[in-house]
DNA sequence: ATGCCTATTATTAATAGA
């Protein structure tokens, strides 16, 4: 199973790159997060003339976050962060597909800290973190992936001192993130590349993308079981220099499949023929 | 300390992003 994250700023202004995206890099599931549409403006049928099913949570002008799953409708399981029942913001979609839990979130961005946005941000990681540990609970393979808005280490950021006090790098949030992975979650990218200068994000402003000053700030987070099949990892930074690009790349994993599993009864047959 | 750019919403400017 190919995975993927891809904050897309803004799905219908995007279409076209999330469109020539899906054709060339053909993933068979993808997170999406800032659709920045109602939830009437979702282009299903283009999305669905793509091969692809979809479930999605709109919300007008900001936020919102999707579901892909190549040739089938992902099964929902939960939309919306628990721990909160006053949360408006459409931050996080939940499947299973394949056997897989997948959560799509977007964790608030908290900027300008300190401040009542920084203070919300730590409060939906402190909820993240409590439903993350559920999850883990269930023992079965599960995702979560998405657009996190913290760089974890010095080494997922251009320019660390210039971030030091930014919602997205303080000590408080890189301290959240180092908590929730703690919890016996695997950062995929790191994971396989843990000395590598990687980034999935780069400003519009200032030519970011052209001397490379970025940020790694989307993530895919891995239970036990899900780890154990991860056989690669990457960005599709090329995508960020496409016309009318996000400012997010497509960031994604590769799962090796389940060996099928034969059944005790049938095992014990089996290994009794082979005697 | 702020703009730099880009998107959305609503009326030519404000807000949010990171």
């Amino acid at each position: 199973m190919k995975l993927a994250t891809f904050n897309v700023n803004g799905i219908n202004g995007r279409l076209p790159v999330l469109l020539r995206w899906l054709a060339e890099a053909s993933p068979d599931v993808v997170c999406l997060q800032e659709l920045k549409a109602p939830q009437e403006k979702f282009p299903q049928a283009a999305l669905r003339e793509a091969g692809y099913g979809a479930i999605w949570h709109g919300q007008k002008s900001w936020n919102g976050v999707a579901i892909l799953a190549r040739g089938q409708v992902p099964l929902e399981t939960r939309r919306g962060l628990p721990g909160d029942p006053d949360d408006s913001h459409s931050r996080y979609i939940e499947a299973v597909i394949d056997g897989v839990l997948i959560g799509c979130l977007y964790l608030p961005n908290g900027n300008p800290a300190p401040g009542p946005k920084f203070d919300h941000k730590l409060r939906w990681f402190a909820r993240l973190a409590a439903y993350a540990a559920e999850l883990l609970a269930l023992e079965v393979p599960v995702a979560l992936v998405g657009d996190y808005n913290v760089m974890p280490t010095e080494l997922d950021v251009y320019k660390p001192e210039r971030w030091r006090d930014d919602a997205l790098f303080r000590p408080e949030v890189r301290e959240a993130f180092r908590a929730l992975v703690a919890q016996g979650w695997t950062d995929a990218l790191r994971a396989l590349h843990p000395e590598e200068r990687i980034y999935t994000f780069w400003d519009y402003f200032r030519n970011a993308f052209g001397r490379n000053a970025g940020l790694r700030i989307d993530h895919l987070l891995l239970s036990p079981a899900l780890a154990e099949r991860l056989a690669a990892a990457d960005v599709d930074r090329a995508v960020r220099g496409w016309e009318k690009a996000s400012d997010h790349a497509p960031t994604w994993i590769d799962l090796a499949d389940v060996a099928p599993r034969r059944r005790p009864r049938a095992r014990s047959a089996a290994r009794a023929a082979t005697r």
